[in-house]
DNA sequence: ACGATCCCATAAACCGATTTAGTAAATCGG
DNA sequence: CCGATTTACTAAATCGGTTTATGGGATCGT
């Protein structure tokens, strides 16, 4: 049993390969990293002798040795089963791997570890990182920068010094908004996305969507709306639903800021007995796919989520290599009008 | 500017911090790791020299001298963007991530580099690994246990000498088929699970639920299924349902073994007239979240994704606490009946 | 006053790789 | 045949931490 002693397994390293092809160190090194310099005779036998010993390089040594560890980190906010509850983040997580994959990185998932951000990213042995939907003074920025790696904001505030990556949220919103009015409702009522850890303030994204859905309610001269905050979650959505005005005061048009939640809204009250779109209009925001078959289909406001995902990753690659990168252009939002909303 | 040298920033290595608070490396490793060995004055110096230094240690070097990375790795065996296409993976995260937070550990997703999980699995800085749906023979397998870190399987086959974590895949199959056959339907349509990677046998998961299908066909005496591969994704189930026979040929119910190949039967079947259930009966595989919220509701094979998740984690984190720990049961599966279902 | 204990702090070894600088032998040019 | 390259390989430094073994000084018991 090579490797192993009464099984405990001891890893096989670069100096046993060399003393077991009795070769230096150095020589085993270059059979991989820089095979062209070693003897055709030494490289075959050293690579021979790596592979009979099952020879890998220690990826800690390697990282350490190399200044790069050949993985970029994706910095959550909130816990992994609550975040990984929204496919918003799974899609994005489908661009930002595609990118991934074609430069041979690896992808870190950094959720808070024991309440603290900070402590997660500095435990990650990573080249850069992508963050989502930090507040522009968010603690984990200054530990961000005083490490010195390359990172890309998704979802934040144009702020700091790193590039950011945004959609038009507030175009996005502003549409969402004027449809419903121009459909007639006046009543409306918004579901705000919930503040992201300890922060008091509403992430920027969602400041931007609220401000869309107002400048819009606001420029049409409807009535104020009534507003609720909701995590995004369909179990959140239906809360949020419940805690609707009653009666005569329930709003007609609801603005949801995440699809999940317009999702549990609507089922919340389907179960009440109301019928979408007929008793109550529901506009979400995302288009995540399962938008396109609920039941009745989702109004949403599409953004295109993998787009952004490769979109980040191409540019803390080209950070990573040492290229000033700065942000591009919010990317376009687009109303999508299936069947969930209608005249009030 | 502390750190940075015309805009290059340099890190602060533990040597930084020592001299400039006029102690030793070690006194500054054992500030943060053993505070108690240390004097209160030279403690408070030191943590106070490294916070205004903006001081980290570095993950690498840190791993390499600790023997620990603090993350555990998750094998997928497709590319990231066709894998999380599939709400089942998210809902893995979602059991893995809830205990991995519990236990300080990050989570680290390795999909095949440069088409080679091997390769990935090398260059992966992990204590552990979680893989998913490897078939008994992959070579990946062997790369794993020749650099000797714990390892579970999920959805695995029991051979290997890694704990297995499975559900009753073939109970659940054979329920599904068994409701479709009590309902009356006598040609039905299996939806098989994609090989994953470049081996052309089935996956382990397939393979069962297969022979659960087949077992409850066969013991009804009903006609042998039709059998057609098909991603999990919507499109694939689209296209799955394209490729059935058709007019008197066609089969009256579907087996899917994923609800995404099962939700894109049902919106190939509609957009061509079919009703469903009236005119085509469809049963999925997972009890996705989505499976409730589709039109109509989809009958499906329940299986508890996020606790199979949880489960792999502990285990998994056992063993990597040096406990020797065996496979746990298969988790239940159950039948949940909605309304994608009825008699023929 | 003297050896035994503690308490603090450090020097040096170690983790496992890469890389720089350099050496001995073979090859080359003339 | 002699100096200049080239080829093939290695010793040692380096990456940035942790840990073991050790030493000096203060405190203690007697």
């Amino acid at each position: 049993m090579p490797g192993a002693w009464l099984g405990v397994p001891v890893r096989v390293t670069i100096a046993d390969v060399a003393s077991a092809a009795g070769v230096s160190k150095t020589a085993v090194s270059f059979a991989f990293n820089n095979p062209e310099r070693l003897g055709q005779a030494t490289l075959e036998r050293v690579l021979g002798v790596a592979h009979d010993l099952g020879y890998t390089p220690h990826p800690a040594a390697r990282a350490l040795s190399m200044r790069r560890s050949g993985t970029i980190g994706v910095l959550i906010p909130q816990r992994l089963s609550t975040v990984f509850a929204n496919p918003f983040v799974s899609e994005l997580i489908q661009g930002l791997g595609e990118i991934c994959e074609e430069h041979d990185l690896t992808l870190l998932l950094v959720p808070p570890l024991d309440g603290s951000l900070e402590g997660a990213i500095r435990q990650a042995s990573v080249d850069g990182f992508i963050s989502l939907g930090l507040g522009p003074h968010d603690r984990a920025l200054e530990v961000l920068d005083a490490i010195g790696i390359p990172a890309v904001l998704v979802d934040s505030e144009s702020a700091a010094d790193h590039p950011v990556v945004n959609v038009d949220d507030q175009g996005g919103a502003e549409a969402a908004a004027r449809h419903l009015i121009e459909l007639g409702h006046r009543e409306l009522a918004i579901i705000v996305l919930p503040p992201t850890r300890s922060q008091a303030a509403n992430t920027p994204t969602a400041v931007r969507r609220l401000a869309g859905y107002r400048s819009a309610i606001e420029s049409a001269g409807a009535a104020a709306p009534h507003t609720v905050t909701a995590g995004t979650s369909i179990a959140a959505g239906a809360r949020a639903f419940e805690s609707l005005p009653r009666g005569k005061q329930r709003p007609s048009g609801v603005l949801a800021m995440s699809d999940m939640a317009a999702i549990g809204v609507i089922s919340a009250a389907q179960s009440a007995g109301l019928r979408i779109p007929e008793d109550l209009s529901v506009v979400g925001f995302d288009d995540i796919p399962a938008a396109a078959w609920t039941n009745p289909p989702l109004t949403t406001v599409h953004q295109p989520i993998v787009e952004k995902g490769r979109l980040a990753a191409r540019l803390l690659i080209q950070s990573m290599k040492g290229k000033a990168v700065d942000s591009p252009a919010p990317l376009k939002t687009t109303l999508v009008i299936r069947n969930s909303t209608s005249t009030p």
